[in-house]
DNA sequence: GCGCCTATACCCAGAAATGGGGATGCTTTG
DNA sequence: CAAAGCATCCCCATTTCTGGGTATAGGCGC
């Protein structure tokens, strides 16, 4: 497979940036030797708007602008799709994803009219983290590189998992001493229970399953239940798969 | 380089098959290509136990009817550090991911007992449908073929995008399942503000905050507001980083 | 044995959440 | 344009949480 080397190459230099310049650099490189016009990166690591984000793209100066200055990104139907895709996907064929509604479609026209044309979306996300996109795009008058997809998916989660490293991972917190029962009634209280079905559960009596909490609440200096189980989500005493089950998926209005 | 067109080839069986067993058949195949002993494929898609959950994998029987006969995956650490990563990882490295606790280190060692050793595993989250993993598994005398991780890395996806499509989708739900009101709220609410508390700050009153945080409730037909931060933290309407600096590392009892 | 922690249980009082009802302007969308 | 949704405010009653005090029994290590 003749992509193969230089893929290769193009990932070693993207994992190798050691800064938003090389990262730019590399990526620039990475987009252009694919066949793409531009390429645009953006890592969102949640809450934390100054050092928690990473943009980097080399989109046309007067889409830039618009879409940045605009704010258009919070109604992009591109993210909105990178949330229903595990793999990268093609512009094209976003509506196999979310359905487009007529704004969605004139934001495409407008972008399709300051030069940005057809794109490939690698996204990436770590629930409670971060969400993360890595685009290449090329102009309105060219096409897709499809023999490239693969490299183009590669590349992406690479500069992906770099802008990770280069904005950093949420400050790891040491787990707090909760002991069994306590954690018991911090799950239960996280799959939505109250400490009366939580005492039924357990086979002890209300009162117990209130004290237990609040000693938990104590031990993380915290006022609220809704803080607790944040906490011990966090501190990963209580996973994300041990409450999925318990809230239902319900129907949602249409 | 000389693994490309076997990845290819393997990559090609796994997203084309059109059944458990194939995949089945796929994965087994690749992972002894790659050089690898086991493998195991689990995708969860949210809320639905009985379609919406995939587990294909060849691990010993040993090990299989422990870790699932005990749940043990409940408080799988592998399960842990996949929350935490944007890419593959080796589990000799998972501590770089997460703490491990006594008994994380211990479940390690039960499964080394058990025929499983070091392993490579693929994550893959959706935030708010799914979650998902692929593990190459070497036996604890061998060593992870680490020449074959970035075919590991590709050959994952391909099977966890292919497991997405053999579970199926959530219908589409638009992602403003909440207002940006309504996100303020439920994110204070998070942040462990009362409700007087965030009608303070947002400069509404109380009623109005509480009648937010309902509409919230019955938007993800949960009944507790612990449910609701929780639902929305899948969501991604907010992050751990929105409420990490609220509360306080606070020094626990030692 | 003694101290420390844990699990258990109970009481109280005030604060907050939860689940209903209704109403008004305003913007967005089809 | 008409319908829908949004943000805002108000009322009500009931349940639950939260924080404080207190106590007994058992396990564990020193």
């Amino acid at each position: 497979m003749k992509h193969f080397y230089l893929t290769e190459e193009l990932a070693q230099e993207i994992s190798g940036a050691a800064q938003e310049e090389q990262l730019f650099a590399a990526l620039s490189k990475a987009a252009e030797r694919m066949g793409f016009d531009h390429f645009a990166l953006a890592y969102d690591r949640r809450g934390d708007a100054e050092t928690g984000s990473l943009l980097v793209h080399n989109y046309p100066d007067a889409w830039a602008s618009v879409f940045i200055g605009f704010d258009l990104s919070a109604n992009d139907p591109i993210r909105r799709a990178g949330e229903r895709s595990l793999t990268g996907f093609q512009w094209c064929d976003v509506d196999q994803f979310i359905p487009l509604s007529r704004g969605d479609r004139q934001l495409l026209m407008v972008a399709r009219e300051n030069g940005i044309g057809d794109g490939f979306t690698v996204p990436r996300h770590l629930p409670g983290e971060a969400t993360g996109s890595c685009t290449f795009v090329v102009n309105p008058k060219g096409s897709v590189p499809t023999d490239m997809l693969h490299s183009a998916e590669i590349l992406g989660a690479v500069a992906l998992a770099r802008a990770r490293q280069l904005v950093g991972t949420l400050p790891y917190r040491k787990r707090a001493v909760l002991t069994k029962r306590q954690r018991e009634c911090v799950l239960w209280s996280a799959r939505g229970k109250t400490a009366g079905e939580t005492a039924g559960i357990l086979g002890i009596s209300t009162e117990t399953v209130v004290r237990h909490l609040k000693i938990a609440r104590d031990r993380y200096a915290v006022h609220s239940g809704q803080l607790l189980i944040l906490c011990a989500l966090f501190d990963g005493l209580i996973g994300f798969s041990d409450i999925y089950d318990w809230w239902r998926p319900h129907e949602r209005a249409p």
